[in-house]
DNA sequence: CTGAAAGCGCTTACAG
DNA sequence: CTGAAAGCGCTTACAG
């Protein structure tokens, strides 16, 4: 039952006071002009003994939190899993202590969650996949002037905000669509969420459309229930439903790649082939699209790009650098052309 | 720009000593006889203030931590992902503070991201996926008599473990091909690692041969080269080999999951039939393979019942009930049929 | 160059 | 029933 090892002990170890000691251990030694030879032996020694620096005491010394608490709803979604993993790892990486919390949790009170990360007073934190009002509201009467950094959210009127430009998404894939020859098209939408998120994939659409010189139509538009489905079993059902329809598009754009992957599922069970009866695009380049049966067109959510940008100006908060709050950053997709989309 | 609430402001509203206000807080309200109705008063005040306990103070005073470090490999691989998930739910629950890390942050230097680990003075830890002889000796030379449980490790010995049998894993899917009237069985074992897991592995297959009344032979084990590449990409190209070579097997069981649909698609790709040509198991049971093109029968890992079983031990040794220790805790996987196999 | 003192927010004896 | 004091491990002025 070993005991840690304090700066006391080590202190005690090299006949100095804890304050000196401490210095020496935070890298301030310089600054204090402790001789270089006092220095070294220090932290010889503190490493001999094993001395860990202990987060809780320092961030309850400093107010300056270590801590950095990073919120998501990422159960079972692989996109939003990697987006926090990643920024997990760069905070981590940076000194940080990163707490990871799922929303997924406390299904349904959201609110909940954050009473529990309130119990650790954090430098500041990373919210994504802000979907409700009530969370939102939540965030916003939490401790303001905390760096509080929004991603990929429905809400984020007056916060600093960094997200995937979604109307790049669906412009992409269609414009490639119709490029390739495609036009009757046909994008599946999920019918429940007015989100402003999907709003901007129907305008990227409906641009693509506009610039190739259509009109956009409801035609254009499979409106899908998704609700407490899983995306390969829309997917599959959708795929179904579109081989047996009257009218047949020459082309789906799924509205991620497992409901893609279902969907291809759906319409060879059908007969049809992919692309030569129905082209097929997703999005967010899952590593699995490279691998379907026809490998699978998508568009690509640029996860470390985003969490690149997220840290970055979480970091730019922290240092007290306000100027441009709130901010909106806005990623740009990218796509990625395999076969599931041919070539006439 | 508000400040964080402290008991102090509570007390100080309340016209109580600060002790006072910290007992009812605590809910030892009753204990110290303290009346109901101041009690209910001052939760009240507390309550309207915004009052949160100060996690970090409250470790260091009672050296009791509320922290747990749940630690794994858990990047873009969806059964550990989903199983460290479930065990931070349990953990947030119980009113634990689990910090979640996963290894993939210090790729190759596993002990960097354990001296992270160790800025914060935890309850104990679990840790899933202890590969590598370094990883688990920097683990037993860490502070003993904390609880630190082990999940699902090829390194293990003298510390609790727990883990899924992945010897039933394959005897499952061995019994159930045998007994569909499959012989020709071809297992897909990575050749790289001579792990304890793998081994069960070989073993639970020999066995459901064995009582079969057939000797598996080297024929059986297809060795597969699998570092560094995705699970997919080595089942499309395992998928192909086989569908070519001379002497096919009349059904495959792949490592996992993610394999076997790769697999699934090689063998298509090539022209042969799941089940009809060759069966098919895959063992994890994620969800997509329900919805391949052919349903997989596969055999769940049963994460949440790893999960729970984990914390229950854990909380055991927190309580200080060691009287079992090092104890071994063996999870049983469960055959999913689905139609991969089909019916003989 | 080095050390003693105060204090972050809490809880734990102990006193009244 | 309630409060004053000490202390968890650290850092920050300040004194010498």
């Amino acid at each position: 039952m070993r005991r840690r090892v304090t700066l006391k002990d080590v202190a005690r170890k090299s006949g100095l006071a804890v304050a000196t000691v401490s210095a020496i251990c935070r890298g301030k030694g310089d600054f204090f002009h402790i001789s270089r030879k006092t220095q070294e032996r220090v932290l010889r020694i503190a490493e001999k003994m094993g001395y860990r620096r202990n987060s809780l005491a320092f961030s309850l010394r400093t107010g300056s939190s270590n801590f950095v608490a990073v919120l998501g709803r990422t159960f079972r979604i692989p996109v939003t899993q990697e987006r926090q993993n990643f920024i997990a790892q760069l905070f981590i990486h940076l000194g940080f202590q990163a707490l990871l919390y799922d929303f997924h949790w406390f299904d349904g009170k959201e609110e909940e969650l954050l009473h529990t990360v309130e119990e650790i007073p954090c430098a500041g934190m990373v919210v994504s996949d802000v979907n409700t009002r009530r969370l939102f509201q939540t965030l916003r009467q939490g401790q303001t002037r905390l760096p509080c950094v929004l991603v990929d959210s429905e809400y984020h009127a007056g916060l600093d905000h960094v997200y995937l430009d979604r109307s790049s998404v669906s412009y992409l894939a269609a414009s490639h669509l119709l490029k390739t020859g495609y036009t009757r098209i046909v994008y599946t939408i999920p019918v429940e969420k007015k989100f402003w998120l999907l709003q901007e994939r129907r305008r990227g659409f409906v641009r693509a459309m506009a610039e190739a010189g259509r009109q956009a139509s409801q035609a254009n538009f499979l409106w899908v229930e998704s609700e407490g489905k899983f995306s390969y079993q829309i997917g599959l059902e959708l795929g179904e439903k579109i081989a047996t329809s009257r009218k047949k598009p020459e082309a789906v754009m799924a509205l991620n790649d497992q409901i893609a992957i279902g969907l291809m599922r759906g319409l060879q069970r059908r007969g049809l082939r992919v692309p030569e009866d129905i082209a097929l695009v997703g999005s967010e380049n899952l590593p699995e699209g490279e691998f379907c049966q026809v490998p699978l067109t998508s568009v690509d959510f640029r996860v470390k790009e985003v969490a690149q940008q997220t840290v970055e100006l979480f970091r730019r908060r922290l240092s007290g650098d306000w100027s441009d709050f709130p901010k909106e950053i806005v990623v740009q997709p990218e796509l990625v052309i395999r076969s599931s989309c041919g070539c006439r």
